[in-house]
RNA sequence: GCGGGCAUCGCCAAGCGGUUAAGGCCUCGGAUUGUGGUUCCGAUAUACGUGGGUUCGAAUCCCACUGUCCGCCCCA
């Protein structure tokens, strides 16, 4: 019996690694260009740190959380890499370097969900996290960054969608209102929704079920509670956001029902949809979490950030096909073979040469498949010291010197 | 956690109760002894997810399990 990956996990193959690369290398272009540094964290943390950064109301750390204990110390795969960031920005004081401080990282995350399209239980995000800004201009400058990325990655129908989830004073009176308007109906909504009203009653526009949509239709719910009355300041600092991203040319729809599924969001919130994918069809989730800091033993410190899923970026992508090294020494003399291959390795370039001292058909059939120019290496060219090279795109042959080799 | 579909060689597949279980791709070898990508020939030496059942007989029917995919939920 042979045993496989793991349900809902996946190995990337030589194949397709030029798919990853592509992603990361344009990625690393434009982050640069932002002065955006890159981080590495761990990639299990502390079981609490989730708990009390995530929040516990979450459907990621309620039950999509690999938690494991070694030696009484509860730990955890990171399902999501905000908190991580946000724990090294504190334990390395990075809050006393001049602000802000933008970072991003690129790696593994872990959530115990069912597979699908677009879902696997070990993913890659790709993401962006800039703390100290209060201003609303770095949320535009945040945006910016992950629709250049896309737009540069090539992706079509994507829809950028906003809103504001306002700060926790404001939030708090939105609470009550939601949760007043929709107390007579409680009964009639789902399970999830009457357990949300309590812990986290601003999902509840969120949900898709079917009866609970009905209710909120025929009674206008949503409609009634569509505005969350914001405060000054958070009024303020949306209007300013969309005013920005006017100005930047970035095409964004109001969702006012983009709630989203973690604790420490507040103020704005993006998602960057494609119409190209199934069901799971964001590729860019994000926004502010001005509390998050705090929430983890900082001092008050705002902040923006986002993470795009790798995988789901590259089912949109076209697949890169496989790239050719320069040489391929076709030889009946193994020796010399690897000789030459040595000193082409040594001025920096590809080259491989033939195990086998097959026919020169077979040679010149693997080299064709592996690389750009065939060298021919037989008693002649040994004898008389030159090389017989061979464009293997349009078959032109040449007899060449080492060093005119190396021009090529 | 809840629904639904699918499981035939490395890949794509035909087959729908009795076949030596097609075919294509890929890989490998060969077509008078140093030249590829076209063509031709051949090979991959018991491939029907696993375990039960029905049947004279099962890849083809039934059941269970496993895997996978697609939805719900949630998210990237």
């Amino acid at each position: 019996m042979i045993i496989k990956a793991p349900k809902g996990t996946k190995d990337i193959l030589p194949s397709e690694i030029n798919d990853w690369y592509r992603i990361e290398n344009i990625a690393k272009e434009i982050f640069k260009k932002a002065n955006i540094k890159e981080i590495r964290t761990p990639i299990f943390e502390d079981t609490s740190l989730f708990e009390r950064g995530v929040g516990d109301t979450t459907d990621i750390v309620n039950k999509e959380m690999y938690t494991f204990i070694k030696s009484d110390r509860s730990l955890t795969l990171r399902p999501e890499n905000t908190a991580g960031t946000v724990r090294a920005y504190l334990e390395h004081n990075l809050y006393r370097e001049s602000q802000p401080v933008k970072l991003w990282y690129k790696g593994p995350m872990f959530r115990y969900e069912r597979p699908q399209a677009g879902r696997q239980r070990q993913f890659h995000q790709i993401g962006v996290e800039m703390f100290g800004v209060q201003d609303a201009s770095i949320d535009a400058e945040c945006i910016m960054i992950a629709v250049e990325l896309l737009n540069k990655l090539g992706l079509k129908d994507l829809t950028v969608e906003i809103n504001s989830l306002g700060c926790n004073t404001c939030r708090k009176e939105y609470k009550e209102v939601l949760k007043k308007t929709i107390a007579p109906f409680l009964s009639g909504l789902c399970q999830d929704c009457q357990s949300r009203f309590e812990k986290n009653p601003l999902r509840i526009l969120d949900c898709k079920n079917e009866e609970c949509n009905k209710l909120f239709e025929e009674n206008n719910l949503r409609n009634k509670l569509t505005t969350i009355n914001l405060c000054d300041e958070c009024g303020t600092h949306y209007e300013k956001l969309k005013k920005y991203l006017n100005e930047l040319n970035i095409k964004y729809v109001e969702n006012p029902f983009l709630v989203r599924g973690l604790d420490y969001y507040t103020k704005t919130v993006f998602e960057i949809k494609s119409n190209n994918l199934g069901s799971q069809n964001a590729v860019c989730g994000g926004g502010r979490y001005d509390g998050l800091v705090e929430t983890l033993g900082g001092s008050h410190t705002p902040a923006v950030g986002w993470a795009m899923g790798m995988e789901r970026l590259n089912s949109l992508l076209d697949k890169i096909s496989g790239e050719k090294i320069k040489f391929y020494v076709v030889s009946d003399n193994q020796l010399e073979a690897v000789k030459l291959t040595q000193k082409l390795r040594e001025q920096g370039f590809g080259c491989e040469f033939d195990y086998n001292s097959r026919k020169f058909a077979k040679q010149l059939e693997k080299a064709a498949k592996t690389a750009e120019y065939a060298i021919i290496l037989g008693e002649e060219e040994i004898k008389n010291n030159f090389y017989t090279v061979k464009n293997l795109n349009n078959s032109e042959q040449k007899k060449l010197s080492f060093d005119e080799v190396l021009t090529l």
